[in-house]
DNA sequence: TAAATATGTCAATATGGCTGACATAAAACC
DNA sequence: GGTTTTATGTCAGCCATATTGACATATTTA
């Protein structure tokens, strides 16, 4: 044990490497969410009413089968927020224009609102910590995190220098 | 709507770049969190489990407050968890030598082998993005999500170039 | 007309979080 | 030595969020 130089283990320094990336994510991710969470509180809402509201109001006119791309979550799961949230009047559904089994989700004013509230506390995080680090290492935070995601949804965050999202594609 | 150039408004830039911060961070821990969700179906756990069995792994002789300040979750809610750990051969319990209140935590041999299963799988995924994106960027994806979580818990990832979390601190 | 798709819904189940109250043992303090 | 604080555990009850599997309906596509 003794006679075991750090310098001369890269595999163990690449393995701490490793596991600080871990534990950063899980930091990150569990301060990210912990003031949304407090405010969903208050609606009776949890994170999963967060997530429908973000991706709503992010792509508005999703239906119901984008947002379990989205989200990995069973329709049942899914319907029983999105249920509540129509229901209590936070994101509407209209049939779809060209295939009317779909149902478009957008948000109510109501829904923008509390979207707004959310998402304000999170992108202040977010900004301060992009100011703090400097644009070269946003960079590399983009880059490394969407070297994790999975092919598929990498094309969303094409940088075409124009607001907004990449359309969902929607086939028909 | 048609007069307004995204290049005059880089308040629209500026939010399309925040929001996508915030979906990189929750894509890529959708994909990080996958797959151990499904190997700790196959033992009747879950994420709290593997969340358990990771900073006990990580951090040997952790006791119980340790493990509360770091995942942020009621006593109550850990107590079921690392019950369930303990009763079925994955984590020991044992007194603390200079204050025997406490129950440090250990992981059996069985824990070990399976928080290799699990942290080898998210490793790996790291390593990939990590070997992907380069050096300069993983710096630029640490300096950021170092930003983003509590001052007190960052450090932890201070740099020592020796391999090893920095210990917990146990006053007395 | 038949098959596939988009969505909804029902029942049952499990995990993981919460609060609040209470208990014990040990350490720390005065 | 006595009091207070700390570390931990436990009980009962509650709620949010996820699951599977089965079934139903409307609509589009082949």
């Amino acid at each position: 044990m003794a006679d075991i130089k750090p310098s001369a283990n890269p595999l163990f320094l690449r393995e701490e490497e490793l596991r600080q990336g871990m534990e950063l994510l899980f930091y990150a991710y569990r301060d990210f969410t912990a003031e949304p969470d407090a405010m969903l509180a208050q609606y009776g809402f949890g994170r999963a009413h967060h997530r429908v509201i973000y991706f709503v109001g992010r792509y508005p006119g999703s239906t119901v089968s984008d947002l379990l791309a989205i989200l990995r979550i069973t329709k049942q799961s899914l319907s029983r927020v999105l249920g509540q949230l129509v229901r209590e009047g936070f994101v509407t559904q209209t049939p779809g224009p060209r295939d009317r089994r779909q149902r478009l989700l957008n948000l109510t004013p109501k829904g923008e609102e509390l979207e707004r509230r959310l998402s304000e506390n999170q992108r202040a995080l977010i900004a301060r910590a992009y100011r703090e680090a400097g644009a070269e290492a946003v960079e590399g935070f983009r880059k490394v995190l969407l070297g994790m995601i999975e092919e598929r949804d990498r094309a969303k965050f094409e940088r075409t220098g124009y607001p907004g999202p990449v359309p969902i594609r929607r086939p028909g």
